[in-house]
DNA sequence: CTGAAAGCGCTTACAG
DNA sequence: CTGAAAGCGCTTACAG
């Protein structure tokens, strides 16, 4: 059951247990190992966890400090967190932030009285939040946003480019009327990508939205749009569920995608490939992002830059491409 | 910075700290308690989880194994599940089951090693991994699961309630060919509800798909149904995520719903109200479920019977009635 | 290569 | 009502 046991049962010391448990900080002789090895096996021992978060004054855990995790995006970077945090041996320890009751910096805290190793932030913080981790002195990597946060680790994307790419992919298309729909909350890095590439085609910007993310934030979005003298030939959305929120507002009234508009998002979620028509979608590399995130915080000596991976345009049909299967 | 500290800078011991603190399990006089908790204010002391867990014996952290977080309606259960568990002061661990290389049985037993007070089980556990729940003596519920699991606690909804009144619906519409489309996996209590609604109204029993949940399921469903000589004039999907994937197939081949054919689903998840035709489902009451749930985890009197809670069926457009805004 | 022992920061019987 | 002290199960300098 304890340390203790595993000791006595292999007639050692439970220091020799830890050196054998932990690969250091000592040596042991084979034979000895071998001996505590078998004494695990056979008593089922599992070392205490809290036990040793107290020793060493940091648990092997991580916090997720993340905004909702019911949207599409968050919910499959929380999953691939997961998968990453326990490849690290690491547990994940999630908190929504969307609680209007209880400000974040006392989430902050409560999950730095938890032990946590390091804190990955999947939201915006205010700078009072951000000091908060500072003085808290947890290890951080903020995940998803434009750029630099002080001096946090973070890895995101190069949504600008992403952005650009997925508008370009529209001009290709021959369209010259291009909407862009995203988020006013801060600058958004996608809409300065719809403006280059708009700007380099030498086309004018077509109607610019600004919606919440999420569904009922591209739905409000897309009856905007149809109020407008006339429709756009194409829209850029900056997050799929904007997309879907607006596919579901052109069907409802008739309108015809990618006949009448036609439609790219940003994200590459699971659900964009389930809807009709397909959205054609900048994906992020999420997979890649979690492992990026999660070895920032393990290594102490990692260099503290944003790191911006590339989307990829995956393409189907709502931008007019021919109906490709599977 | 430690409850020495504290109890330095209020002049009492390190056990009158922890009496105010917890509020026991002794009384301290009132003057002695506003000192300490000037004390706490003043130096922001915040308590070391890891050393009263390990004081204690179990962490103030409830375990929750999922089988994969991102599909929708256990993104909603984790969310859920998260408020509730803040609201008792604690935290939830959250880990998906997923991953094909690591057993089960393994991750029970590593949230077991890091002193979890509960385990939250949103999946379907072997008979084996329930016996390891067993052994290990933690408090568990199960959620979702259409009945008693061994003699652990469970909370759910009333399936085949639910789908009877979906499927009664339907026939309201005057459909008399419903199909259903759900998973073989185990017998599901939803499948026994559509039985029961057509045959309570002396129907004969619609095309019967076993398909896995999931977009994908339900996509191939769909395509399935279509192959049939006549499609039936609705379905009853088993999840939101399966008539989403329906929706998808049918609105690539130009089936229209609900014209062509009706759907109707279950859960009540978000993503059902942003597609085209809004999905009618049968909502499952998620934050009542999560409190339910935790409050059994925090009570270790509550009886091991399971609870099943009714579901209300959310009336949009897939079914054929007339659209209804918001 | 191995062991005896102190220490991590709490909780809580046990005295007073 | 308050305090001194043992104990929770680990880790790791320090000796040997």
């Amino acid at each position: 059951m304890t340390r203790a046991d595993v000791a006595r049962y292999a007639g050692v010391s439970t220091a020799v247990v830890s050196y054998v448990l932990n690969g250091g900080p000592k040596n042991v002789a084979p034979l000895t190992r071998e001996r505590v090895l078998d004494a695990v096996r056979v008593l089922g021992y599992r070392p205490n966890a809290a036990a040793r978060a107290l020793s060493m004054g940091s648990a092997d855990m991580f916090g997720l400090l993340v905004h909702d995790n019911r949207s599409p995006f968050f919910a499959e970077l929380c999953h691939a967190l997961d998968q990453a945090t326990a490849d690290a041996g690491r547990s994940l320890l999630i908190v929504n932030s969307d609680r209007t009751q209880v400000p974040t910096a006392d989430q902050i805290r409560d999950l730095a009285s938890r032990q946590i190793a390091g804190l990955i932030i999947a939201d915006v913080l205010t700078s009072g939040e951000q000091s908060v981790v500072h003085s808290l002195g947890i290890p951080a990597v903020v995940m998803g946003q434009f750029g630099e946060t002080d001096d946090l680790h973070s890895v995101g994307v190069d949504f600008a480019r992403g952005a650009r790419e997925a508008c370009e992919h529209l001009i290709g298309h021959g369209y010259r009327d291009i909407a862009f729909a995203g988020s006013a909350a801060r600058y958004d890095e996608r809409e300065r990508g719809w403006r280059e590439a708009l700007s380099a085609a030498r086309l004018p910007l077509g109607p610019l939205l600004h919606t919440p993310f999420g569904y009922q934030g591209g739905y409000d979005a897309a009856v905007e749009l149809m109020r407008l003298p006339s429709l756009p030939r194409a829209v850029l959305a900056a997050s799929d569920q904007i997309g879907i929120g607006m596919l579901a507002a052109f069907g409802e009234r008739g309108v015809r995608v990618p006949d009448d508009i036609a439609v790219v998002s940003f994200d590459g979620t699971i659900a964009a490939d389930f809807v009709w028509p397909r959205l054609t979608t900048a994906v992020q590399p999420l997979e890649q992002m979690a492992e990026v995130a999660v070895q920032l915080l393990t290594d102490p000596t990692a260099s503290r830059h944003h790191r911006a991976l590339f989307t990829h345009l995956r393409v189907r049909e709502s931008c007019g491409c021919a109906a490709q299967h599977g």
